[in-house]
DNA sequence: ACCGTGACTCTGC
DNA sequence: TGCAGAGCCACGG
């Protein structure tokens, strides 16, 4: 890994670190809070880079659609689901939350 | 330097 | 509501 791209990570680590517990932000929104508009793909590459014993709260990132972007079922998925519920946050169908509701506005 | 890739997003049919 | 297409940004080979 490059000197760089682990800036960039962190840059975008410390975004994540801000979110409060109960709220979440999108993709598009770290990546715009972290100086890099646009570039909600890279925040998710970031995501993926994180330590396993991270305390980072990367469960409160989510897609613009208010849904989890991991694959269903996977390990990772299921542990984002179940730490926003332990938030108490209400996911609707079961997989889908209010953004309106919840969306991290600082 | 070129090209494929991805935990994305928006628009349109 | 769902899916495909086309932008999107930075990374890695």
């Amino acid at each position: 890994m490059s000197k760089q791209s682990s800036e960039i990570d962190l840059q975008i680590w410390q975004v994540v670190a801000l979110i409060p517990a109960g709220k979440v932000a999108t993709y598009g929104d770290v990546a715009r809070m972290a100086g890099l508009p646009g570039a909600a793909r890279r925040v998710g590459a970031a995501l993926r880079r994180l330590p396993e014993d991270s305390r980072i709260p990367w469960h409160r990132v989510i897609n613009a659609q208010g849904r989890i972007s991991l694959p269903e079922g996977s390990v990772s998925g299921n542990t984002q689901c179940f730490r926003l519920e332990a938030e108490g946050l209400l996911l609707r169908n079961n997989k889908c939350l209010d953004l309106e509701k919840y969306r991290w506005r600082p």
